[in-house]
DNA sequence: GATAATCTCTACCGATTAGATAGAGTTAAT
DNA sequence: ATTAACTCTATCTAATCGGTAGAGATTATC
């Protein structure tokens, strides 16, 4: 499970991604229905990541520090909510050696949640804030969930 | 991340699988560096849900109910950590409809989880104990991860 | 330059969960 | 009867989650 909060932060930039121009945060809790303060940690958090940008004071708020198709689901989840792999010994950003698996590369659990891994990331670092925007689909026979991903479509 | 006890419960199964006969609680334990109450308490669940049976008394012990190969990691997972899905709104076993993403089908986020949690699944439900069974392969030019899945191994 | 509106930062808090530990009870072989 | 195993429920501690609070810094405007 996704925690609430990179809930949040993702609902935030898609939010910010379909705005032109900067949002304030209590513009952006409002619209979205997240809590104010919060929403304020989050931001800030994504600030410090060099996803977002700030201006303070009258007319302050927040902008993106880049277009949405360069802002991957899983950059975001990683600063949000940390590591993506289910194991911590399988970890790009935060390895971990399992302190009982002693057999290591034999390890059968760890094997197969690898796999488990690199879907998850194949799925999460190549899906975008841009890939976000695009309106439900027709839904016509949109029937086939993994199949084609409209990335190049940027803008709405 | 998945919890600490659902690799205690996996090891304890692939332990099992491998013994041809039935342990104890306490020989499981020791092998596998498991705190014995802990296991205690993660076996009986798993007794509880059908996946594992007990003798009482002297000479007692566990053993699987069912062959190595249909114990899925999804099932053992379930189980101990709950649903696999990344959101109680995309979960088949406890579903919850998000409170905030009123749009629903339209959901944009929800739609990039499901594709997570659609590759999670076909890893995870298709995985069994008996695949955790077999050695280490030669590792010659095992590199390509996600490339052939050995199903029908099913007997070391 | 005062004011008001905005972001910044750190601390805190209540509830829940993770990861165990404890111990009294039940069953069964000897 | 005894002993060695499983059974069940309660409890504990530390961390995490989701959120609040409030003092401070910055900037546009009057």
């Amino acid at each position: 499970m996704i925690s609430q909060k990179a809930r949040y932060a993702l609902r935030a930039l898609v939010a910010l991604a379909r705005a032109d121009d900067s949002m304030m945060i209590a513009e952006i809790a409002d619209q979205q229905h997240i809590p104010r303060k919060f929403l304020e940690q989050i931001l800030l958090d994504l600030k410090h990541h060099g996803i977002v940008a700030s201006r303070r004071g009258r007319l302050g708020g927040y902008g993106l520090l880049m277009p949405p198709d360069q802002i991957t689901f899983g950059r975001v989840l990683r600063i949000v909510d940390g590591p993506i792999a289910p194991l911590p010994c399988l970890s790009r950003i935060a390895y971990r050696r399992c302190a009982d698996c002693q057999t290591e590369t034999a390890c059968e659990i760890r094997r197969v949640f690898a796999k488990v891994a690199d879907s998850a990331r194949d799925v999460l670092d190549r899906t975008t804030i841009a890939d976000a925007l695009v309106e439900e689909v027709p839904a016509a026979d949109a029937a086939k969930p993994g199949a084609k991903r409209p990335s190049a479509k940027a803008r709405a």
